[in-house]
DNA sequence: CCTGAAACATTATACTATTGCATTACCCCG
DNA sequence: CGGGGTAATGCAATAGTATAATGTTTCAGG
């Protein structure tokens, strides 16, 4: 299996088709919307999907520090708004998510169309999955409405344990 | 109405009240806890209570930089361990909550017995209402299980409008 | 009293994010 | 194909959030 866009990935996932499907899905979606994914953009989301993990601003900010110095601008620097203005960008398509419990970033599964979505994070691994479920989104709704309160965007974050952590455990 | 742990506080609202009764609680469960409520962690609990909103760390530490200086230290400096230490105690005690989407502090409306909760916050005044529902925890905890994910802890923090701000949104 | 654990003070520093302004790249239109 | 406007970047400084490390004080219970 190379995707795991709903389950946690097994041993057996191909993370490299995965990244590589990720970043084509992304391309089109742009391509279709008119807006331009530009060399800073497409390598900040492939920096974000190098795990299935929420990713600091900062780390992918180092690693692009380290592709200017190997591409023999020694003095090069990236600096941080190169970083947080993808990551705006990304955003705004919903080809990423923010964690807000860990102030870090996440691709987006399922990047077509909309969507309130939820994580399950592991507090062990650091693993991510994104999870989208109507019921979920409709009680959310109906608990905000019940207050008289005009919900426009809403974060789920699960802590716990994923299922390899937890026979780990044991 | 003096209390409003069930709805956004209206015009009626006497926080006055609110706010010694938040404190008044605080005092009694730490007692029977036997754990103790310093000076430094009953001032940080009124301050994050001024408000039905969410408080910066550092917005306490100022105004308790300010209380120092009243108090006849001119040179006294109240540093960020000080504040960051009784938030801790208080979120362990769960008198207190941290709203992740906004690095902000917030009382808790039910100190007693733990909760999974999650909040109303309104984009345009602050304000931010505590809200617990069975049926939003039983459907978290089957989300996670359904995905062999051992949940421990979970946040949910839904952003939009409140009552208030909607009918003068029009 | 004495003492040990909890709480606190202080300094420094790490980590996360934004502002403002100058410059460059790109696309559309003429 | 060249000018002109918008989008995207580069760059420097700074704001905002949080913790590490170390030493000192406080205080309940023996």
């Amino acid at each position: 299996m190379a995707l795991a866009r709903n389950s946690f990935p097994g041993p057996d996932h191909d993370h490299g088709r995965c990244l590589h499907d990720a970043l084509g899905a992304a391309e089109r979606l742009c391509a279709k919307r008119g807006v331009r994914i530009t060399p800073a953009r497409r390598r900040v989301l492939e920096l974000v999907w190098q795990r299935h993990a929420p990713v600091g601003a900062y780390d992918i900010l180092s690693e692009m520090q380290r592709d200017a110095e190997k591409d023999g601008k020694p003095g090069a620097k990236v600096a941080p708004p190169t970083v947080y203005r993808a990551l705006d960008f990304l955003m705004e398509q919903g080809l990423v998510h923010k964690v807000e419990s860990q102030n870090a970033y996440i691709g987006c599964s399922r990047p077509e169309g909309n969507h309130d979505c939820g994580f399950l994070i592991c507090r062990e691994c650091g693993a991510a999955l994104e999870i989208e479920d109507d019921t979920l989104s409709a009680l959310l709704g109906s608990l905000a409405s019940r207050h008289g309160f005009e919900a426009q965007r809403s974060t789920v974050e699960i802590e716990g344990l994923c299922p390899s952590c937890r026979s780990e455990a044991r």
